[in-house]
DNA sequence: ACACTAGTTGCAAAGATTCTCAACTGGAAA
DNA sequence: TTTCCAGTTGAGAATCTTTGCAACTAGTGT
């Protein structure tokens, strides 16, 4: 056994004890069980840095649980961006790519020539998204903003 | 003939002298070919009140012009939306839904309790989104916000 | 009016997403 | 721990949406 391995184990470990429980006592709060194919599902999307759509995050699923269908996939997909967890993106008539949405909450640039997601933040748009729906007699309780752009310099 | 007959055609003939053309004339500047069967749909989101989905919107199109295709409806869909000349409402997993866009943009809060969809408008917003966009060295081509609230003063 | 070509169309097939339903299971209650 | 049942799952059918391709056509230039 290599020290280094050790390393990996105590990552692990603090990666158990601190980060998995916390989402899935948030999710319990909000009457939401924690299913064996929704825990994997989560892990998932906690783990992940990049935008799968829902036959990758499948294809990960599986390999963990080839019990999993594609359907819990999805049924867990729309289940996690009604509360929030995630966001959705439907970029250019292809499939939905989802994301874990982080503690921060963040809006989105998408460049229409390549499909690259940029996060942005701004919290004078916020402010201003909260005048506005107070004026309208509304709280917000999440919103979505997609910027959809081309890049200024790229050679024609 | 009888007379009211008359002023059906002299209505008829006044869309089509000023409303028609206007909108099409727009899409042609946008570089947009307007082919027999986007001429039909296009009448068919200019007349309606409601928020048809693609499959009721081939219908419509088909007691017009029997030839169209169910693919040309999603395609068209795609192309407006893109132009921003209508707008999609994807409600809780069912069809797309449509709507005409009204010459001026507008934004979209939702009532997360009755999916009633109240639209607005705020240069500020625009300007700001502009703002950060370049900063991230991109032009926007166009943009989605929309703000998901409750009413404040619902009785609980 | 005619020819030309890039953009469109209809069709059928593929791909993405939701739905149906009988079997299963998390977690509350005893 | 065991029971119990509302909520969840897997499988496949159904529905919704996009795509590939050969035929067609709007709009430009002659």
């Amino acid at each position: 056994m290599q020290l280094v391995s050790i390393w990996r184990i105590i990552a692990a470990m603090k990666h158990a004890l601190n980060h998995k429980p916390d989402y899935e006592k948030e999710l319990r709060k909000a009457g939401v069980r924690i299913t064996r194919p929704r825990r994997i599902i989560l892990d998932i999307l906690t783990s992940t840095e990049d935008h799968p759509d829902a036959m990758k995050i499948f294809h990960r699923a599986i390999e963990i649980d080839n019990s999993i269908s594609l359907s819990t996939v999805y049924r867990t997909m729309n289940l996690l961006e009604e509360l929030g967890a995630i966001h959705r993106h439907a970029f250019n008539g292809g499939p939905s790519r989802f994301e874990q949405a982080h503690g921060e909450h963040h809006d989105h640039l998408i460049d229409i020539d390549t499909g690259a997601v940029i996060e942005f933040k701004s919290d004078k748009i916020e402010k201003l998204q909260l005048e506005i729906a107070k004026s309208l007699g509304y709280d917000i309780v999440h919103h979505r903003l997609e910027l959809y752009g081309r890049k200024l310099d790229r050679p024609s």
